[in-house]
DNA sequence: GCGATCAGAT
DNA sequence: CACATCTGATCGC
């Protein structure tokens, strides 16, 4: 959101105060260390990593603030011609994505406005219990005007279950390779509670890289974590560096087996179709329940069954994938808005190609009119936003980028042999681990 | 040369 | 598909 007065993850021009609601990537573009527009509002958690990700950034234009407080503000109102002072309350509220991760609630001239940032709502646990308690109060008395919400999943088709959940998954497939290495997918902030989980019911370190145990660190994790490889079989690793083809490097060594967190569907199969064929079948999944069970795992509990979720899919021979996220599923994000009611939503994911304007499918539970499918567009179509930003970049671009786009395309072919080797030596320091000096121990 | 932005990758 | 991230190319100053 940006408007004349705040912006919430938006960093540009124009703004009196600006709000983070956590510190990923997609949320921070435009910020640098030599941004210096306002005061930046942010939980306790990402100022504490803030240095981290911005070395250099004045620290003195953050704002810390505690979730469950209200804050209020004094900014120049820009309804009016002559310089006149309007007031703004806010309060951050656990978003239950990452650490740090807030939503934020404002109050003012506009009304009253929930920014959610990324979220999950996972309404069984004990934090979004109080986390649910704390908004309804601070909403109690007032109509939501506006939700501006992460609508990541928003469709009926993203199905998943807990985090507890998908965790309890984790650690079967863990213990049921007691032999394999385990490589774990991880992004530079997040699923910390899942590591942690293994690390206690496994009794195990978790290998991560370098700046990640920094960050660890920066989050209070003292003895789980470890940069040392000798100490543990299990390996979290950045994302972008997680792929069959590291997977088959690494089995080369040792055996070793990719568990991707995500709430993605990863139907698609790849690889020749030999998925799920690969050796005996150690690990039986029970669709129907969302349970399974291992000829190695035996002392854990049966999960919870629930109908509506994946479980857990072999999507390769050296590769599952579990149904772990961060972000709300469908089910999730509409219970949300038929807590809140608010009178309209806008999603925050606006540039994703299959991103779905919430109104589609929750306008019929706002707070006004009689909003609903046929006066809102379909999934998947142009809206009129997209058609304006698309006109706009047309008229720019002005016929050439075809040539441009050629051209790039031969530079790329040129530049292909070096991209491959530098990348993979930024894996095997990362802790893919291509090479064998680390890999025996 | 530097920062912002884009395209392409996993 | 693209949760978030990185890299290299390109654009604008």
């Amino acid at each position: 959101m940006e408007s004349g007065m705040i912006s919430v993850d938006r960093w540009g021009n124009g703004s009196q105060a600006y709000f983070l609601t956590h510190l990923h990537a997609d949320h921070t573009h435009g910020l640098s260390p030599s941004w210096r527009r306002g005061p930046l509002f942010c939980s306790r958690v990402s100022a504490i990593l803030f240095p981290s990700k911005f070395p250099g950034f004045d620290l003195s234009l953050l704002r810390v603030v505690d979730v469950g407080n209200w804050y209020s503000l004094s900014l120049l109102s820009p309804s009016s011609a002559s310089a006149s002072a309007t007031h703004l309350h806010f309060m951050p509220l656990d978003a239950h994505h990452c650490p740090g991760a807030v939503m934020y609630l404002f109050r003012g001239e506009f009304g009253c406005q929930l920014h959610t940032g990324d979220f999950r709502w996972e309404e069984r646990s004990d934090r979004a219990l109080i986390g649910r308690e704390m908004l309804l109060n601070a909403l109690k008395d007032v109509k939501l005007d506006f939700l501006y919400l992460d609508n990541t999943y928003c469709n009926p088709s993203y199905s998943f279950p807990s985090r507890e959940v998908a965790a309890r998954q984790v650690v079967n497939i863990i213990a049921s390779y007691p032999k394999h290495d385990i490589v774990i997918a991880i992004d530079s902030l997040g699923k910390e509670n899942l590591l942690v989980y293994i690390s206690r019911v496994l009794k195990i370190k978790i290998w991560v890289w370098p700046e990640r145990l920094q960050t660890m660190h920066l989050l209070g994790f003292r003895d789980i974590f470890t940069t040392k490889t000798s100490l543990t079989r299990v390996r979290a690793i950045p994302r972008y560096s997680f792929s069959i083809e590291t997977l088959e490097a690494l089995n080369i060594r040792r055996p070793t087996i990719g568990i991707m967190p995500s709430g993605l569907p990863w139907l698609v199969k790849k690889d020749g179709g030999n998925t799920n064929t690969f050796g005996s079948s150690r690990l039986v999944c029970n669709h129907d329940e969302s349970s399974w069970h291992s000829d190695a795992a035996t002392s854990s509990k049966p999960s919870c069954p629930n109908k509506d979720s994946n479980t857990f899919e072999r999507y390769h021979q050296y590769i599952y994938t579990v149904p772990y996220s961060d972000h709300s599923c469908f089910a999730e994000l509409q219970d949300f808005v038929k807590l809140l009611k608010p009178v309209n939503i806008k999603g925050i994911v606006t540039k994703a190609p299959c991103c779905i304007n919430p109104m589609y499918y929750f306008g019929h539970l706002c707070g006004t009119k009689q909003a609903s499918k046929v006066l809102h567009q379909k999934p998947g179509t142009i809206r009129i936003d997209r058609i304006e930003a698309a006109r706009i970049k047309s008229s720019t671009g002005s016929g050439d980028s075809r040539v441009k786009r050629k051209k790039s395309v031969k530079k790329l072919e040129h530049a292909t042999v070096h991209v491959g080797r530098v990348s993979i030596l930024r894996r095997v320091r990362r802790g893919a681990k291509i090479l064998d000096t680390d890999c025996i121990d």
